[in-house]
DNA sequence: ATGTTATATGAGTAATTGCTCGCATTGACT
DNA sequence: AGTCAATGCGAGCAATTACTCATATAACAT
């Protein structure tokens, strides 16, 4: 890049009439293109433009700067995500731990095949984007309802540090379901990653304490 | 970034005389110095050169270009964390399958506590370097050692897709490990975020294939 | 001393790119 | 038809930075 003057931004222009409001969503939906076709590095506010078939001038008008866009780009995908959760959050209410934890990793993988390769994109690739705040603030909304879902059933849990536990899950389901997105993308189409994932957690939450030392309980059945 | 010219680039000379192989190490060490304290975007190869205290042209002298630099780092870095993993791999051999783990887990901690800022910066800054050929041919090899750690002692694991384990328990301990770098270094320090990861993986490894459905067998015990 | 090679220097070049600004066009409403 | 605001344009500025090259100095060999 070359001259980062702006960090912040002045709220810039807000679409009024339906041809700007088009032009919004041409430019995003280029800007998605250009990360996922050819990467964060080639990722310049001129190309997006021009990809979008509007000037460069246009795009400013409704983005203060280059990391605008690229915030813009993640909140989208993040709503989308959110929208999906919130479905499931209210099915998931009374149910069984299992079940429970099953439809959480299946909710998982559900977004990561929303639109795997934007999300990739967005998680590995952009720069400075991972220390976002409000990106904080979602994994800290998501960390409270596990938290809570699992005071709920904390009879059946025999982990004792919940927020180690709440942690460990986490980032668990997380990383991977993340990975099998480019690694193991039949098993997750096909339900057997998820499968796996799940027994992985509620083993884990359920689980006897382990044996201090010496020889394996569960093995020896 | 101005002109990305060379891709790929020459055998640039090699170091003959002490001095010049001071002059390697200083560099080197001031390329980790600007990656720590500024993160990649302030990664310049002139400020590189500042900081090592020589002129840009010594820093070409030895290294073709700016990625060569944050190669030569990375393999420093992976080499130093291979040396400490060989050393367990013997001791292991013929330990039970779960102090086989407890082993390899406190092993993976350790590698991230080696240079955990360097660590974080180069695996989750340093754009395009994920790909790199050498660090996946070095996740295959971790891979294909857990594998036969694992067939060694195949009937105490009760998982069918041997496979699909290998890749569920490495992403697994490297995720929850490398997060727990920056959210959990108190619990990363105490050991307790090993014996849960552990336990964790000890029970997915050795549990009863998942009751289908309904009620979970093993909180009733 | 003299020549040769390895090493060090840093001002300068060329490419890249975020972003501005003056002007043109469109559309809405008289 | 005329006015004004919203929208669109894109040449070009200014900052940034990877990298070169002509030149200087140190080490070594004879």
């Amino acid at each position: 890049m070359a001259p980062r003057r702006k960090l912040a931004a002045n709220p810039r222009k807000h679409p009024e009439q339906d041809r700007s409001r088009a032009t919004v969503g041409t430019i995003l939906q280029a800007a998605a293109h250009v990360l996922v076709k050819r990467g964060y590095e080639a990722f310049t506010t001129n190309r997006v433009a021009e990809k979008a078939g509007v000037s460069i001038g246009s795009l400013y008008q409704y983005f203060p700067n280059k990391d605008a866009l690229l915030v813009a780009l993640m909140k989208r995908h993040v709503m989308e995500i959110e929208n999906t959760v919130v479905e499931m959050v209210d099915r998931a209410a009374t149910l069984p731990l299992q079940e429970l934890v099953q439809l959480a990793v299946e909710q998982n993988v559900k977004s990561h095949l929303i639109e795997p390769e934007l999300h990739r994109v967005l998680s590995e690739e952009v720069p400075s984007l991972g220390n976002l705040d409000w990106k904080k603030a979602y994994s800290r909304r998501v960390e409270a309802r596990v938290r809570a879902a699992f005071e709920t059933r904390r009879s059946e849990i025999t982990v004792s540090d919940l927020d180690l536990a709440v942690f460990v899950v986490t980032r668990t389901v997380e990383a991977v379901v993340h990975n099998a997105v480019s690694e193991r993308p039949h098993d997750l189409q096909s339900g057997a990653l998820a499968a796996e994932v799940s027994r992985l957690i509620v083993g884990y939450l359920t689980s006897k304490p382990v044996p201090r030392k010496g020889v394996l309980r569960a093995a020896a059945e």
